[in-house]
DNA sequence: CTTACGACG
DNA sequence: CGTCGTAAG
């Protein structure tokens, strides 16, 4: 079996105060995607540098900003940080792994909750992602990108779809682009899984004691190839563990 | 009897935090004087704006920084805020509050610790203070300024004069004005009433475990006029209570 | 080491 | 509401 988790940390600094070694040491996950590390390589916290596991960070050049990671326990054979557009690379918000048998993806879709300016860019993210996703669809290997994309699929995503129709995260096309990417081939292996089950969110705010009740979001995904998914045996939310406003989404893969 | 407390609150929001409210109602001073507000007026939690006391503050232009209050059961028949030197003022160092029978000052002196540029306008400072303070030695009422001098005196005020004898707080020129001030007139009163005694501080870094090693500094002090040294019958530093990194130093006088 | 502000989410 | 950088102490 294997293992892959995603977890976007909101500061690794900050979630190895509230316990992600902890996490690893108990879910032992095989591969470790990480988004929003707001780290520098040399900020990293030591004992998550020490841990047992191959190690991996594509990080912003902005400090305290953005950053993505992954962490395996298997040497990578070929590492990818950024996809040559300049901003999407200087904001590092996608990196790849490639293993013997496996491309796994780190991907940390701009948030648009800021305002117009931001949310154009992710927009365009979105485009660029899409075409460059498709790519990998046609690889010897099986894919699966794993991270916060930043926006909840359907209404069963999200706790109050009526009062967030004009929320940036759940906007009309958006959520389209969602369904654009399921059409090209893409699995949302969770929710594969756990077919029509609702209350099922990986972040919450932090206003409002939301995480307590259950007033969240799914906007973290493992979008993998289609013979990946057959694969897939166990999809979960590590909702107990409070690491930071997202919750880890593992998948357990037989292979 | 009246008690007469001065506190460094380093930032009123954060005191309050660490048990402003229980530290006021289990030691009940008359007065209070506070340094290192660092809050405007409409920042200062409710509880404490709720306490059964009569409050003004003299607040800094810059947000988060600097700032006096004086706190007392008693209503001032006249404050003042500000001595009419536009950069004293404007960074909220002194005010006063007077009484029936009594005249009461918080003094927040300049640190000089981020460099030469503040070094030297703590000597402005100090320098403008001095006859400022000698004035009020002529006045009717006996008179008290308690307050953060951000200057030990002497070596016995300090935990490694030899180390820090190069040290903004502890430089020959500082420790001079300080015996200038009291032979003008002005009295130490937790010095006069504890002559010869090591080991009492009222400042302790926030570093390196300072304050349970007891590595720390007095810098905060009621410098009074000669009458109301005869009336203080006690003084302490209430150096149980963490509010911050200084201790209140208070001192009850048989008024 | 700790406070507070401002940017970002 | 929380994390981070920065200024200040």
């Amino acid at each position: 079996m294997l293992k892959i988790s995603s977890l976007n940390a909101n500061g690794i600094r900050a979630a190895h105060r509230h316990g992600f070694t902890d996490w690893i040491e108990e879910s032992h996950p095989d591969i470790i995607c990480l988004q929003e590390l707001r780290a520098m390589e040399h900020q990293v916290p030591d004992p998550i540098q020490e841990l047992d596991y191959h190690k991996a960070y594509h990080t912003a050049e902005k400090k305290g900003y953005s950053g993505v990671g992954i962490l395996s326990k298997e040497e990578p054979i070929n590492i990818e940080k950024g996809i040559g557009v300049a901003w999407i690379d200087q904001e590092g918000r996608i990196m790849m792994a490639e293993y013997e048998n496996l491309i796994v993806f780190s991907i940390y879709a701009p948030s648009g909750t800021t305002g117009d300016e931001r949310q154009k860019l992710k927009m365009e993210f979105l485009d660029i992602f899409l075409p460059f996703a498709q790519k990998y669809l046609a690889s010897e290997k099986p894919v699966v990108f794993c991270g916060d994309f930043n926006i909840c699929h359907k209404a069963i995503d999200i706790h109050n779809p009526k009062r967030n129709k004009n929320t940036s995260g759940f906007l009309p096309e958006e959520r389209e682009w969602v369904s654009r990417l399921l059409q090209t081939g893409f699995e949302d292996v969770y929710r594969r899984l756990h077919e029509g089950e609702s209350d099922l969110y990986s972040w919450w705010s932090y206003r409002a004691a939301s995480k307590e009740r259950n007033k969240g979001w799914r906007i973290d995904y493992h979008m993998s190839s289609p013979e990946l998914l057959e694969l897939a045996e166990e999809a979960t939310i590590e909702r107990a563990w409070d690491l930071s406003d997202h919750a880890p989404v593992s998948v357990s893969y037989a292979i």
